[in-house]
Parts: C-alpha cells; sequence; structure tokens
DNA sequence: AGTGACTTCTACCTGTACAA
DNA sequence: TTGTACAGGTAGAAGTCACT
C-alpha cells in the first residue's frame, strides 16, 4: 500500500525497479522485509507460463484453466494469437471464458503491461514436462485437511504423478488425500465412496513410485 | 528480551458462474 | 439440470518487525 501511496509504482513492471535501500526506508519494513520482497521479486521474474496467466488476472481464468490453457498452446504468443474458436478447443474452456480471455489479450492497455513487463526482465517458462511416466495419469485427487508438508509441495508432486488436483470433492474425484483435522471434503468424499487415503499413505505411494520427499 | 502490531501462510466454507 | 471449479471471505497459527 505504502509503495502505492508514495508514488513509487504506478504499473506492476514498477516493482522490478525498486531498490533495497528505498524500500528499507518504509515504515514497519526493516532490512530483512526489504530482501525477502527484493528476492521474492527476482523469482518472480521467471514464472511458469500457467502462473503468469493466473497472475494476469483474467476473468473466469483460475489456476486451473492457466494451466490448462499453457498447456494447450505452449506458449504466450500462442494464446495472444488465437482467435476464439481456438480457444474453445481447450478443456474447460467454453465460450465465455474464451470470449473473456480473447477480450482480455486484445485490450491495447493488457498488451502495454504485458510488453513492460517484458522489458522489465519478466521471462515466463514454459511448463514443465516431466520426461518420466505418469502413473497417476486420468486421477483427480482432492487435498483437505492440515498436511506435513505445504499443500503446494504436493499438489506439485501429485502433478509431477500425471495427477490432476482439483479443490473440491466430486463424484469424479478418485482419491482425497485428507490430512490431520480434515473436515467437510472428507465427509463427503466418504458419503461419494471415493477412496480416502491418509499422510502415511501418501508418502508411501509416492515412495512405490520413486519420488523423492 | 518482551510485547504488540502486523503480515503471511494454510485451510475451510459458501455462493456463483460455467461446462457438459 | 447437474456436477464442477472459481472466487472471495474468514480464521487460526506462525513469523517478522519496531519499539520500549
Amino acid at each position: 500500500v505504502q509503495l502505492v501511496e508514495k508514488n513509487l509504482v504506478r504499473a506492476v513492471a514498477d516493482l522490478y525497479r525498486l531498490e533495497r535501500e528505498l524500500l528499507a526506508g518504509l515504515e514497519r519494513m526493516g532490512e530483512k522485509s526489504a530482501d525477502k520482497l527484493l528476492a521474492q521479486l527476482e523469482r518472480s521474474k521467471t514464472p511458469p507460463l500457467d502462473r503468469l496467466l493466473y497472475a494476469l488476472g483474467i476473468r473466469e481464468v483460475g489456476e486451473v484453466t492457466a494451466t490448462a490453457l499453457a498447456r494447450h498452446f505452449g506458449s504466450l504468443d500462442r494464446i495472444l494469437a488465437a482467435g476464439e474458436e481456438e480457444l474453445v478447443e481447450v478443456p474447460d474452456v467454453g465460450p465465455v471464458v474464451a470470449s473473456h480471455v480473447h477480450a482480455f489479450f486484445r485490450e491495447p492497455h493488457n498488451r502495454d503491461v504485458l510488453e513492460q513487463l517484458e522489458q522489465a526482465g519478466l521471462r515466463w517458462r514454459p511448463l514443465e514436462t516431466h520426461g518420466r511416466e505418469q502413473p497417476l495419469a486420468g486421477q483427480t485427487w482432492v487435498l483437505t485437511g492440515a498436511l506435513g508438508m505445504p499443500r503446494a509441495r504436493a499438489k506439485t508432486l501429485l502433478e509431477a504423478l500425471g495427477a490432476k488436483v482439483a479443490g473440491s470433492v466430486s463424484a469424479k474425484t478418485s482419491v482425497v488425500l485428507a490430512g490431520a483435522e480434515a473436515g467437510a471434503k472428507l465427509r463427503k468424499a466418504e458419503s461419494l465412496g471415493v477412496r480416502v487415503i491418509d499422510e502415511e499413505g501418501f508418502r508411501a505411494l509416492l515412495e512405490s513410485y520413486g519420488t523423492v520427499l
């Protein structure tokens, strides 16, 4: 907030031009926070394509849709060039989402922002494709409860094995990974007869596929 | 060193919009 | 019409910082 109030950041790309001394001088922002912020900004300069799409804040495009788009097109240029008809071909994308995406990239202001980010040093990475086999391909997993590892970590591991990780339990869910204090999702999984696995079982499964934790 | 203010992270829940 | 995912709100725990 301060950064905006003090007119230090007027556009997203301005973030990449901030300096350490300047940040450390702000209220409630010591040197440690300044270093952390800068380190995070540096890391954020090379987001995977799906994260970049998600971060653009296009209507109806959340993490799942962003990943689907990234997977289908493979590069930002191809998404920029895609017409609505091509966008509709992406799984889980219908005419409404397609028109939002298409309109977003046709907006000159949005094109400018992308260009500024590129000039500031932003470089997206292609989606990580794993050469290894994907034993969980076609399965949909849902995480619930407190896990011994960050959710993002568990999600990455599952996706590396080919599984899709969804946010809510449905009849299509293959497996629910339930940590401690699992709530409504676990009950729903039980009522739907979805297979439930605890963290211990999850770790054993990962190890059986040779995944290093 | 202790304390309070504040942020960040993680997780859950619910309403809503969308795709099939 | 139904199933699904997204988005936004909320809350608790943990971490960080400024101040005394």
